[in-house]
DNA sequence: TGAGTAAGGTTGACAGTGTCAACTGAAGTC
DNA sequence: GACTTCAGTTGACACTGTCAACCTTACTCA
């Protein structure tokens, strides 16, 4: 018999997912609804019933289609990592590696503003342990080794040539900052320590410029000026 | 090996509940227990009830001392962010302000090399709501002006004299760095990225150079040379 | 001295959680 | 037509934070 869940279930999946019933329906809802609910309420407030009981199914449909909870959490860590290596990937294609150096210094820095939520999935909470979910790892790696990768392909300044080594330093270096900007601007910190708006813009700016400055960078590639900051009357 | 920590918690058991009870020794017991726990369990896994049962008291013992879960958890982050302060304020004494400064910067990366559990307490984890603990962010608040401080210090290259706001993008960017670096060091992420332990060190060291480059150190207070990378046979 | 009060502990509930186990219906396969 | 598999179900279980009520003990003050 046709339980008026299910009726209910299949009008939520044809709203939601615009299709028929393809086999991985419940699958995607459940991702697309948890990320709405990570949104609103923060991952720490993630439960798999309530997603299932946002999506009128029983408690342990979700369980069908996740082992655990930690894994529809690093399912969606995936993906962010996916998406955001293919984010920093796309500024990386002129024949200038400084320029595309900063170029993906900047690609990071937006991603982060854009994406706050998928940023601090990421790299601001508690992942789920990674040996268990060694996809979420590999995406990881990738989007690291996409920084790695442009470094590698600037030109050394003299006859010096960089060791392995030597381009993880700046790697790390690069990171680094990168990270920590991101951190620091994509959570509450900044707010609660009273750091004017206006300052953050700036501070991206100033990050980029300081790395031109540390990794001795030819004026091509060198970050613009600072933009003007703020004229309030 | 000794952890002051887990020698604090012993002293705390073994007189326990049975010995003289002063005022706030189940107080400081379960915040003991409680670090003890998320050590080694990670934070997402302390739980009041477990902190009383190890402590063996009732399960609502731990509620006549903290109102909630979140403010047991605040007060071991603040504890956490006084011991931070600490630790960086008494590295900024000499009267060479680059000194001091790069000083600073070495106890920020050795606090958070030697500390990774309240480390990543600090800046690793969601936070408590903010908002519902003022001291808390009164601490963090004071780690901030002191790295804001030490920049301030400092001598400026030629006539300029350095605004605020340029004060505060100094301060940004190099706390973004060290902040960076500390936190994807005292994260796993450095084990499964597969990066060499020997990097680490040197990380630091090029973290501390690019400061200098970046902000136009003098000499005298330049970070010292790349220390040498392992040895082993 | 003795009543009152407050602190610091107790037990017992409640709703919420992740997850295991067993069941059910439909669909596909030999 | 019997079978297995898939995707859902219900019903438990142990665990959590937290509210409410109760019980002891120590301290205060008329």
């Amino acid at each position: 018999m046709t339980n008026p869940r299910q009726a209910l279930l299949s009008v939520l999946m044809t709203t939601k997912m615009s299709e028929s019933k393809k086999p991985n329906d419940l699958r995607e809802a459940c991702i697309a609804e948890a990320m709405a609910i990570i949104a609103t309420d923060g991952v720490e407030s993630l439960s798999l019933r309530d997603v299932a009981r946002r999506l009128g199914v029983s408690h342990q449909a979700p369980y069908k289609h996740f082992p655990s909870r930690d894994h529809i959490l690093a399912e969606i860590v995936t993906r962010a990592y996916a998406d955001f290596a293919r984010h920093l990937d796309q500024h990386a294609k002129s024949d200038n590696p400084d320029q595309d150096m900063a170029q993906m210094g900047r690609a990071y820095l937006e991603y982060a503003n854009g994406h706050p939520l998928e940023y601090r999935l990421m790299f601001g909470t508690p992942l789920p342990a990674e040996h268990d979910h060694p996809e979420m790892m590999r995406e990881a790696k990738h989007a690291f080794g996409l920084l790695c990768d442009a470094l590698r392909r600037r030109p050394t300044t003299d006859q010096h040539i960089r060791s392995d080594d030597e381009i993880m330093l700046d790697a790390l270096f690069v990171w680094s900052g990168l990270h920590g900007l991101a951190s620091i601007t994509s959570s509450s910190a900044i707010a609660s320590l009273g750091i004017a708006d206006h300052l953050l813009h700036a501070s991206h700016a100033r990050l980029l410029q300081g790395f031109g400055q540390a990794l001795g960078v030819t004026a091509a590639g060198q970050a613009p000026p600072l933009p003007q900051e703020h004229h309030e009357p």
